[in-house]
RNA sequence: GGAGGGGUACCAAAGCGGUCAAAUGGGGCGGGCUGUAAACCCGUUGACUUCGGUCUUCGAAAGUUCGAAUCUUUCCCCCUCCA
């Protein structure tokens, strides 16, 4: 298996296990495929968590295949069980609707649309699943599911296990995925799925679904589930998520959630999370001895590769003026006033905590009594400080929380 | 259907009439050390505050009491055992 599109993902620990790995690559080696891999619509944006599929379609588009991305607006209403103790809270189709045109913007900017052949698909099940016909689905597509097999699942069965409750409705989910696959197969020509490890159950029955009703052959593929050398899922920090959305979380804060990532965690994620070359990665970790500046690499490239390089080269030097030497990063997270307020003078406390740098006036008082606030590199003592036109200097107040967090005051 | 046990803050778990905004551990946040890492050490961890206090919180509601997380009643939910 040389220089093919599977190689690659095997090397770049990417491939967890495929329904039939050697008859895939013999395929996906000689022409073009199609692969989808289905994304939750839960959340106006998506977060690192999912990264690891985006970087999967990347890499087809790499190899001359074809990916297609399914915004699920039909699963989505009814929510996966999988990996889920307890149901879902269930969203209407108006807020779907919204989170699939702003989770569509991600796949935009990550995946290349500009060769006709690999762009990339983009589907809604909501515009099949929504039609379907309860009585002309059971017997057509129920009939090939067993009720045995289902509660085989383990997302079903963890659930019975624990005695907690599954609805019916969700219950459900793993045919209607299975039908999407389905569906794919015959309209788009699709002929594998990917997803988490946590997919599989429902990845193979939609390959079950396709050999069953039109005796064809389809793959599946998952991807591992994602650690951090903490042991924490990936993008689910305690602080929140980390968003593949600037307006969620700012690029500077984008490129130095990698920036901090753990010594660890640094080779595999560049494997993971950048488009350098595998051989190149193992040669420049073998190099480079100093471990932050291979930080430094990652964040760059990782960033590059949802906010382009300017974005990338921005956040770099924004990082190395903020925390080499008393400069002050152009490119931090800024916090607007308006120039009445500021002439007035404004309360510290409410300054902060209105801008949601910290949550209320209590955690920026106890920030202060912990020696965690400074303005423009002075530590506050006062916890009434008043914020006037004095404390600007060059018209400039950068507000720091802890050695990380930076927000620079705009006046408006 | 019968018998017991339980629901406490982000999570786990103590408290079982006042000294309880609630022990302890984990997590989070800040500080120290360092390398914007890990480990370790220290502090902090409901809201508001004129720093005197004030307000809201121990599954829900009602009650007893000067006073309730703690006692009573009803309701909801969970667990274990027996049918």
């Amino acid at each position: 298996m040389k220089n093919t599109f599977l190689h690659e993902m095997q090397l770049r620990g990417y491939l967890n296990q495929c329904t039939d790995i050697a008859r895939l690559n013999e395929i996906s080696s000689k022409k073009s495929i199609s692969a989808y891999i289905g994304f939750d619509c839960t959340a106006s944006s998506l977060h690192v968590g999912s990264l690891v599929q985006i970087m999967i379609l990347k890499l087809m588009q790499k190899y001359g295949h074809r990916p297609i991305v399914l915004l699920g607006g039909g699963t989505t209403l009814i929510g996966d069980p999988s990996g889920k103790d307890t149901t879902r809270k269930i969203l209407n189709s108006k807020e779907i609707k919204n989170n699939i045109k702003s989770i569509k913007k991600i796949f935009d900017k990550i995946l290349d649309s500009s060769n006709k052949k690999t762009r990339p698909i983009f589907v809604d099940n909501s515009k099949w699943l929504t039609k379907l016909n309860l009585i002309d689905f059971l017997r057509n597509i129920g009939r090939h599911f067993t009720i045995n097999k289902m509660l085989t699942f383990d997302s079903v069965k963890l659930r019975l296990d624990r005695e907690q409750s599954l609805s019916y409705m969700e219950f459900n989910y793993m045919i209607l995925q299975a039908y999407d696959f389905y569906k794919l197969f015959l309209t788009q020509k699709c002929i594998l799925q990917i997803g988490g490890s946590d997919q599989w159950g429902n990845i193979i029955n939609g390959v079950e679904l396709i050999r069953r009703t039109i005796k064809k052959e389809s793959f599946g593929l998952t991807s591992p589930l994602i650690t951090l050398a903490s042991g924490a899922k990936m993008g689910k920090t305690e602080k929140g998520a980390i968003w593949l959305d600037e307006k969620l979380l700012s690029t500077y804060d984008y490129w130095q959630f990698w920036r901090n990532t753990d010594d660890r965690d640094v080779k595999r994620f560049l494997n993971f999370f950048t488009e350098i070359e595998h051989e190149e990665i193992n040669r420049i970790c073998e190099k480079e001895k100093n471990i932050n500046n291979l930080k430094i690499l990652l964040a760059n490239e990782a960033t590059k590769v949802l906010y382009g390089g300017e974005a990338a080269k921005k956040a770099e030097k924004t990082a190395r003026e903020t925390f080499s030497g008393s400069g002050i990063g152009k490119d931090l997270p800024e916090i607007k006033v308006k120039l009445s307020e500021i002439n007035k003078g404004i309360n510290l406390l409410d300054l902060i905590s209105k801008n949601k740098i910290l949550s209320s006036k209590g955690e920026v008082r106890r920030a202060i009594a912990n020696k965690g606030l400074k303005l423009n590199n002075v530590l506050v003592i006062d916890d009434k400080k008043i914020i006037k036109n004095s404390d600007f200097e060059k018209d400039i107040l950068k507000i720091s929380f802890g050695k990380k967090k930076h927000y620079l005051v705009k006046v408006i």
